[in-house]
DNA sequence: ACAAGAAGAGAACGCACGTTCTCTCGGGTT
DNA sequence: AACCCGAGAGAACGTGCGTTCTCTTCTTGT
């Protein structure tokens, strides 16, 4: 097996495994039998856990950035359109494998411990209200705070629908923000 | 050493423990020595980790609603009295041991292995709610989903808080607050 | 004072896991 | 055909931890 794909299915497995069951509980020998990858091989891509588990926050902080970029891009709301945010996370909590923000989770279970864990949390949340904020300017919107506010509903949206209380709480977000927005 | 001081002492460390380096993290041992309670002792109060976890949350729980209440009742504010929940926030935020919401982080830790601890959390957001609800029927507030769109914020700001990337996140989220609330 | 039982300190046990090592096998080179 | 190199399977090693056991000590009742 070439070198370049067991780095991938290594990252696509730990993504899979430690987004569903967190990061401490699964062990690497799990890891290997989901990629199919071998031991020897896992750790030649990833010399240790740690820096395995730092490129699979890398990767999922790309992966689900880009995805929330291309849905807002794919579907143009009528007024502001960065609406569409609160559209992407509800699609996103009714997938069957929903188990909140992959950051908040390890913040949760590593930010105590890990330096790097909370960096990556920051860094992933930095870079939505950056995105969020280049949204809100491309609207014209310059309402003082106006991206904090948002990522305020958006966590808030994550963390309600992980603990599945509220069904609807994209919608209840994204209506909530509708008031904050200038038309 | 009585026995329920022991009860008592346990928790105690359990809480201190468990919320600063998280559940996983922190061993039977280590509460042994920050309560100084023989581990005999220990197994005698709480016959495994399992139900440990669960009396922390509890407690935890119990703890954390009662000095929300405290401070709502001790802190009238002038319009909707449900605002001052923010105030409490912005305090607890600044705080020096401030980690998040232990129920948040649980859930991120423990929501994919445990339904315990899913359950604990799932209730503890669900009786906020409802003491959330509770306060803004007091003041005649019966705007439909209002309960739920602070609660978006209420956990918004903490886990914004959380990252430590937005230091103003109970003062921004109040402010929302209070737009979506009649006077 | 002495027997008896409780309680603490900490060793011990079993297991899981991160990490490394060994053995074997297949495939390419001379 | 003989050899060598890389790769996979999985055993092995060290450690940490949840849980239990043992030994010693201290108290208490007579």
């Amino acid at each position: 097996m070439d070198v370049d794909t067991a780095h991938e299915r290594v990252l696509e497995a730990a993504e899979t495994l430690f987004y569903s069951h967190g990061i401490q509980t699964v062990g690497m020998d799990a890891i290997r039998a989901e990629s199919g990858v071998s031991l020897k091989r896992l750790y030649q891509c990833f010399p240790a856990k740690n820096t395995l588990v730092a490129a699979y926050l890398h990767r999922r902080d790309a992966r689900w950035r880009r995805d929330l970029s291309d849905f807002v891009a794919a579907h143009p709301t009528p007024a502001p359109r960065v609406l569409a945010v609160f559209d992407f996370l509800d699609r996103w909590f009714a997938s069957p494998d929903f188990r909140g923000c992959a950051f908040i989770n390890a913040l949760g279970e590593l930010g105590g411990t890990s330096e790097e864990v909370r960096l990556a949390a920051r860094d992933h949340k930095q870079r939505l209200h950056a995105q969020v904020d280049t949204w809100l300017r491309e609207d014209g919107i310059t309402a003082a705070n106006a991206a904090s506010h948002l990522l305020l509903l958006i966590d808030g949206a994550i963390v309600s629908a992980a603990t599945g209380l509220n069904p609807h709480a994209a919608q209840q977000a994204r209506a909530v923000a509708a008031t904050l927005l200038p038309l």
